[in-house]
This record gives structure tokens, C-alpha cells and sequence, in this order.
DNA sequence: CGGCATTAGTTCCAACCGGAACTATGTTGA
DNA sequence: TCAACATAGTTCCGGTTGGAACTAATGCCG
């Protein structure tokens, strides 16, 4: 409760050394404000920061892995797609998806349907029961997120939204490979 | 090079089918367009494909392991710090950071300093070799990074810097875990 | 047609990861 | 002064991961 002056001091040198806020590390502050990778910091810093313990929830409440969750969100959004539209869509390599829907197929959250036209393709569904897994977990997410941004305003949400948009819809421009210099 | 109509129309099926750009599989657009989550997926994604060809090449130019480059970047930034200090500023685990300076120790990357104020934190410092890789993969970084903004304006960079800077610094405020309902 | 290239999904397996327990050092407060 | 707690870093070890190779179905083009 009461902490003691010693005590406080010591905690400064290590989280507040730098220009930053209080509660973080100082390194933080380098990353922020010495680091010529900005957006990559950010972007990772913000991700790890949403994802670690929505898994860890996830996996307490649901007994539910990451790539399994990652699916069922993907199917929440829409369902008929592939295993390779969730891969496309996410971070995951395709082998390691393939483990998580069969896992989820067991566990009776998802349906799996071959496609006629192209009989390799094999749409996924969820069932009533990965529905309710869904629809129970979005709130909470959402509320998360929402926790997140709430430094923001809703028109500085929505400016950061359309920026971050932008960069993704380019993506076919991104370089696919580092350090190969342009080809001239 | 010269692809035939199936073949065209085929793709814009799997890549195309909603309102998104060429070369963008159409559940990105989903996750883009549909998703409450929007921060958390866009920050995701541009996270995940900033790193992943990244510590590709990382991996095999100096055959470092991503760790490895975790704690090898973070010393080019400031020299001095300690495994905490990496940890507090990454997306990784204590013991994962661990091996990763031993590792660099036995490659000769990195020196050791024992604190005399507090001898149970061990100062890192780059040795001349550690430095020479930072000093050649930053500008490589920073392209890489260069080319992923590149749909942004200048000043459109400028805010969404400062937009997602406002958000980190905000990290007190953060909930820790998700599914707490707000106590009254 | 029929072979060569491509694509969706699975399997294999060595390496890696990370939670938990542990060691060593430092700090607090009675 | 010292028992209890806190913190930096390491070790242990079982489960997960993901690159690479594989299978099956399709598309391409002579």
C-alpha cells in the first residue's frame, strides 16, 4: 500500500529514466523515441500486449489453444471459408491450422463440407455449439480493444483506423524479401 | 505471364470476392471490414509481416535465432540494460531471453557486467562484432519498414506515429486481464 | 488425352518455447 | 538483526511449433 521513498526511487530509475510514462520500463522509451523501426515497435508492442492475455483467457475459460481460437474467430467472421483463407488472414503457417481445425472438429465446434466444384478444397462451418464459443467471446474482446484505444478519441480512433487500413490494402507492394537491394 | 480468363477469375474468387484490393485474399477484406476488432487485427497483421521475412533473413545471414536479434536490436538502442529491461520492452519471455544472451555470449556477440550496486542484475553491453551487425541490418530494417508505409504521406505517418505512440504510453491504464467485468 | 506444374491439406520430427520451480541477491519491517 | 518477501536470472521439461516433404486433386498446354 504505502510504498517508501527508497523504494519509489528504485522503481524510477529502471521504469522512468527516460521521457516516458509512469508504469513503463524505460527501454520502452527508447524503443519509442530512439528506434528508426517505429511503426514495427508499435505494431508488435500493441499486438503482444492484446494477445497475451486474451489467450490466456482463452485457454482458461475455453481449454482452447491460440490457432484454435484463431480459427473459430475466423469462422465467427464468416463462415464456408478454407483452411487457407484463415492462413492468408493470419499469422499462423498452414500445418499448424490444419492441427487446430482437425482439434476443433473433434471437439465437435466445427463442420467440414468438400467443395464439389474442386473436391481439394474443404469449407468449414461452425457448429451451434463454436457459434455460442464465438458470439460469447466477441464482447469481450471488443471491451479489451476498446480499453486499449480508450487514450484515443473516436475521431482520432477513427483517423488511426484509416491509416492502418491503408497500409494493409498496399500490400501487394510490400517487399516480400529483406536486404535485397532495388533492383535498378 | 500471360494468365488465361479461368485462371484470373478463379483467383479474384478466393482473393477478390468482397470489397478489397487485388492481391489481398478476401478473408483479409473480411477481417478488415467485419471485424469489431479492428485495432487488434490490423496491428496484428502488419506486426506479423513486418517480422516474419524479417528474422528470415535474419536467421539465415547471421544464423540468429529471433531471440537472438530481440536482444542484439535492443543493445544497438542502449547499451547497459539488462535481460528485464529486454523483456519489459519485447514480446518475450524471461528464460526465452535467457538462452538467447547466453547464446550470444558463447558467439562472442555480447559482454556480461555484474552491477556493484546490485549484483543480481547483469549489465549487457554489444561486443565490436555484435555492433557490426546491428550497424548493417538497421538500414535494412528501416527500408523494409520504409516500404510497408510507403501508401502514407508523409505527415499521414507523422500522425499515426504520434496516434500509437498516444496509445503505449497509455499502458498504465490497460486492463491486464480480459473477462473482468468493470467492478461497480 | 497425358505429362508437368500448382494447389489444398496433412504428416513428420527436431528444435524451440514458455510456465513453473529454483538459486542467489537484495529489501523490508518488527 | 533476521525472517519474510521481492527481484534478477537460470534450469527443467513436456507440449507446441513450423519447415520440409508428402498425398491427392486440379489446371495447363502441347
Amino acid at each position: 500500500m504505502r510504498e517508501n521513498l527508497k523504494r519509489i526511487r528504485e522503481r524510477a530509475r529502471h521504469e522512468n529514466a527516460d521521457d516516458c510514462s509512469p508504469g513503463l520500463n524505460s527501454m520502452v522509451g527508447t524503443k519509442l523515441w530512439q528506434n528508426p523501426c517505429w511503426l514495427s515497435f508499435r505494431t508488435n508492442f500493441i499486438a503482444h500486449h492484446f494477445n497475451q492475455p486474451l489467450y490466456d483467457w482463452i485457454q482458461r475459460r475455453y481449454r482452447l489453444t491460440a490457432p484454435e481460437h484463431v480459427v473459430l474467430y475466423a469462422l465467427g467472421l464468416k463462415e464456408g471459408i478454407t483452411a487457407d483463407d484463415i492462413a492468408a488472414s493470419s499469422a499462423r503457417p498452414k500445418n499448424t491450422l490444419s492441427r487446430a481445425i482437425n482439434s476443433l472438429l473433434r471437439k465437435k465446434l466445427l463442420l467440414r463440407k468438400q467443395d464439389q466444384a474442386d473436391r481439394r478444397r474443404l469449407s468449414l462451418y461452425l457448429t451451434r455449439s463454436g457459434r455460442r464459443i464465438f458470439d460469447d467471446t466477441v464482447p469481450r474482446l471488443v471491451a479489451q480493444e476498446q480499453a486499449m484505444v480508450a487514450a484515443l478519441t473516436p475521431s482520432e480512433q477513427q483517423v488511426l483506423n484509416r491509416l492502418l487500413t491503408k497500409i494493409i490494402l498496399n500490400k501487394a507492394q510490400w517487399p516480400t524479401t529483406v536486404g535485397k537491394e532495388p533492383t535498378p
